[in-house]
DNA sequence: TAGTCACTAGACCGATCGGTCTAGTAGGGT
DNA sequence: ACCCTACTAGACCGATCGGTCTAGTGACTA
């Protein structure tokens, strides 16, 4: 793993755990091993280039992981039930620190890093499209773009409650919740 | 207007645009006009305490503002749709600033200091509490402490995604989404 | 062997961080 | 007049912030 990667790879762990402002440039470089001039060779634009980075590098981590989910399962709801059973697992075996990077990164960086808030945004982008083409495709829902954007606020929110109630169960509500009614709507009997 | 409440109003303001530890505690005391010993004497918990109490302020205002619009509206879908229309035109006049403190300030500061974790949780509790207990009288739904979960998560997540897209549409979308449900079940008698 | 290029090392910088401490000041009680 | 209490003012502290800059180092080429 090349020095660039590890920056990338730790930037966006601690990115995730607590945010923008909250973690230093030399607590980066000291937890992946590299030095300053290493840094700031391979990110010119220092702290916000490579969190931008980050957070692309983890965007395209969990479009990957839809996309396994989506298309390994027999419709949208089994597999956003899987989504969202992964992330509820991914922050309660991180002792409830590791919920959304972008989320985290985009509500304390949007403000005065507008690079940080397209990455973000991007990201996000690309998760909707994900989403709403597999459930256009299924016809299970009369608005899949619409639908797309319920899934993924419910969840990022459930995500922010789980944090703060050190507790799992919102992420499983939420995604019960809203799939249920799909099962229901496809014919298919609810679980 | 005491030294003690500027503080804590300004305090909330610029936790709720960026987070803990991307606001500064002499920002707080230059824009709230007091000095460090005024606020080192009105809370010698530091940092911590000022935000902990300017939390516990917000979940206050955020909670009297649902318990109104529950009280004036005829069913609990209206309500709802006020209250997203309400934190919707917020984040918008404020430049897309001003999502929620809370959720703001539990995904940076709630992994090192428990305390504003705890004051987070302690206000999403609240707000769950109000809206399971209209949903429970209102019986237009089969589990209401599951659904104000929903409702809270996708309001929360929906507000991350229209910052994230500087368009306000997300939190209209959610909640249309959500109460379109209850509309045409509260058509039938409860059960 | 000398030169080039991609990359690394880390001392150093001014600014800002959260927090402490001493010296006040204003107002009420006696 | 005196003191006491509540509060304010702001200089000052060491630590850390993000960022710059010079001096390498090692591999590959001419």
């Amino acid at each position: 793993m090349s020095t660039r990667e590890r920056l990338v790879a730790v930037a966006a762990d601690l990115l995730q755990r607590r945010g923008y402002a909250g973690v230093g440039v030399s607590e980066i470089i000291e937890a992946s091993g590299a030095t300053k001039g290493s840094m700031y060779f391979h990110f010119p634009g220092g702290k916000e280039e490579l969190a931008v980075e980050a957070l692309r590098d983890r965007a395209t981590q969990i479009a990957r992981l839809i996309e396994h989910l989506l298309s390994s399962s027999p419709d949208a709801a089994t597999a956003v039930a899987a989504f969202a059973a992964v992330l509820a697992a991914r922050l309660e075996d991180s002792d409830f620190q590791r919920g959304c990077a972008l989320a985290t990164a985009v509500l304390d960086a949007g403000t005065e890093h507008d690079a940080v808030r397209v990455a973000v945004r991007s990201g996000y982008d690309r998760w909707l499209e994900l989403l709403e083409q597999r459930m256009a495709d299924d016809g299970v829902v009369d608005d899949p773009a619409a639908e797309a954007v319920l899934v993924l606020s419910a969840l990022e929110g459930a995500l922010i409650l789980a944090r703060a109630q050190r507790d799992p169960r919102p992420v499983h509500t939420v995604s019960r919740s809203i799939t249920s009614r799909w099962r229901t709507a496809s014919g298919t009997p609810p679980r």
